[in-house]
DNA sequence: ATGAATGCAAAGGTTTTGCACCCCC
DNA sequence: GGGGGTGCAAAACCTTTGCATTCAT
């Protein structure tokens, strides 16, 4: 079982840059990522764009855990010149393609895309200090592949979000 | 292992509203929700509130599982002088009472409150034919409290949900 | 040439906030 | 009396949509 941590936001906290260094590097996964969106973006007939890449490239190097309008933000840092409707018509297909997914909702119901190539990991989020922490479980992981094939189910993702008190009496 | 059925928004599917009849008697829920909540009031001391009575009341007899906006329009059938915003004040209230809790996204990031007082259970959902099915499975609540154990957290909530593809080929 | 993708601005919907008033303790 | 609690209206915020234009194939 792993651990790490992330502040509220999902942004690491400084100790997890580290850890993060470890992630695929950032090159190959943007390459990857890319392959994948081509590859959806040819079966389905649409057209290939630049401004996809763009997004794409925003998120593996600056947000890959992000709420829409953090990486609206984030994207426009980068490419001031796209419009926010742009992206959020892009998120749709990003999902459908498989590249995101969505993450776990913050204590406050926040809804956050992830990239689906990082690394799988659940999390744990601490009801008092807000803080969230990564954790990976292959028994929970194995057991939720046979519940699906129990209930005829081809299972394709899953989120799983522990709400818990931390031993750190910090409340805010 | 059980199994029932849920549309897409979360209202229950006709043939689970005798399932629904199974739960704990509607007055006997409020009941429970009511003292946990005063509780809670006076812990903190806030005051004691009418209104926030009557949100409880349109949650259990109309809205178990709901978006804000769904209750707010329940509320406003039934208690039609009460103010938008108090509700949405009220809301964060509720969650931290741990009356409510986040339930499950749908698979377009729309985010749910359900009674935590309410028998528990996990969603699969279908990504082809967007249907909800609950589930409950033993083996994964154990792991969970034991994986929150080992990492020193006191659980207090958690939420499971399995992105998958069910054999009715029934697309949208 | 055709359908997809884009930017902009407007619209739509949801949630939050300021303020005056009211109510609970 | 003081600190919640409330309703209202306005504001803020997020997301979607219409439309004219550009782009990819």
């Amino acid at each position: 079982m792993t651990q790490r941590q992330l502040l509220p936001c999902g942004r690491p906290a400084p100790e997890v840059d580290k850890a993060k260094s470890n992630k695929k590097d950032a090159r190959e996964l943007l390459q990857k990522i890319t392959e994948n969106l081509d590859q959806f973006v040819a079966q389905k007939n649409l057209n290939r764009s630049e401004v996809r890449n763009k997004i794409l490239e925003t998120i593996v190097y600056e947000a890959r855990h992000f709420r829409a309008p953090d990486l609206l933000e984030h994207l426009h840092r980068r490419y001031p010149d796209v419009g926010k409707a742009t992206l959020y018509r892009n998120l749709p297909v990003l999902v459908e393609s498989g590249v995101l997914q969505e993450g776990p909702t913050d204590s406050d119901g926040q809804v956050y895309y992830e990239l689906t190539e990082d690394e799988h990991h659940d999390h744990i989020v601490c009801m008092d200090c807000h803080k969230i922490f990564e954790y990976q479980d292959d028994l929970i992981e194995k057991r939720q592949e046979e519940l699906a094939a129990g209930m005829n189910f081809h299972l394709k993702n899953h989120r799983h979000v522990i709400y818990a008190t931390c031993q750190y009496k910090n409340k805010n």
